[in-house]
DNA sequence: GCAAATTAATGATTTATTCAAG
DNA sequence: CTTGAATAAATCATTAATTTGC
């Protein structure tokens, strides 16, 4: 398979400008996304119709952009900035400074961590790892689908019984 | 700049068999860390206090362990991992283009857009860029004529017509 | 073979963000 | 607008690998 096949519009050839309009979509360059970013984080968050003009023609200079790109994207990062921040707020409360203490893991809760929040119960059956390929899995960052799923089956999987069985832990992963 | 006030650890007898008896450092046994390397290629990210708590306990089996230290080792080995995969894929960015004909400001949004959802982790791009100083952008294999003209213009733009106030430092590097 | 010297990995800290509550 | 919660990124620091001279 060529990589034309996904349909990117990549900005290697087209230095011109208009390049391919093949592409079904916009594709960013680093250049336009680094700008984007840095508004961003400046405080820009919805910008306003001229605003987003002028982003967009400033940006035009790296490659092909419309206005409306300029807008899903500021609608699009900050939704999604939202969501991950509520997705690991409801799960993860770790200790910080602690470490200093080594005092280990009561400090973890003297952090005063709510955790349980976990409202779900699920009985979601916990054979999940054994259906992950793992091999498969790569190092990518491809954490989000499976993580989600996986986090709530690995309390219990983890927290099954734990009596010491040495290897036993491993082995249900292997 | 305070920095080397850090570890006072106070040379705690070090349990467990396996370890030394300096306070140095966890030194992680092979069979820890293919768990916990089992554990994060499962989708295991960020484990609760719960998770790690229990995680510490089972591998305390193999070695000296504390809480901490498998706290750490998932920070550190996914943000490792993540920058691994960052340094190869640096222009595959994709913010969930929408296909839109013309943008019309608030219009657009009222238009009702279900669809972000997806906690892509694509759009974390490379932030390094803005650690640049400013005019040595990249030298990607995009072309290089582009990138001095928008320094000058995004400057321009920006200033001009941002109502955010105090943020305009960020234009400093734009 | 073996240590001293150098380099690569990786454990531990610090810093800078983001969203949200008050 | 200020502050709290919780990272993830960047950085510091120490251990293990390895290279090198003998």
């Amino acid at each position: 398979m060529e990589e034309g096949m996904s349909g990117f519009c990549i900005k290697a050839g087209n230095g011109g400008g208009h390049g391919n309009n093949k592409c079904a979509r916009w594709n960013p360059t680093i250049e336009q996304v680094t700008v984007l970013t840095d508004l961003f984080r400046s405080g820009l968050r919805t910008p306003t119709t001229d605003q987003i003009q002028n982003i967009s023609s400033q940006l035009s200079f790296y490659g092909k952009i419309e206005s409306k790109n300029v807008f899903y994207w500021f609608q699009n990062h900050k939704a999604r900035e939202r969501q991950k921040r509520r997705r690991i707020s409801v799960s993860v409360i770790q200790d910080r400074g602690d470490p200093l203490t080594g005092l280990e893991g009561k400090s973890l809760s003297a952090k005063g961590f709510a955790e349980v929040d976990q409202v779900t119960e699920t009985d979601r059956v916990i054979k999940t790892l054994q259906l992950f390929p793992l091999n498969t899995y790569v190092e990518s960052e491809c954490e989000a689908g499976k993580f989600r799923i996986l986090r709530d089956n690995c309390k219990e999987v983890i927290g099954r019984e734990f009596d010491y069985p040495p290897l036993d832990l491993r082995l249900s992963f292997l």
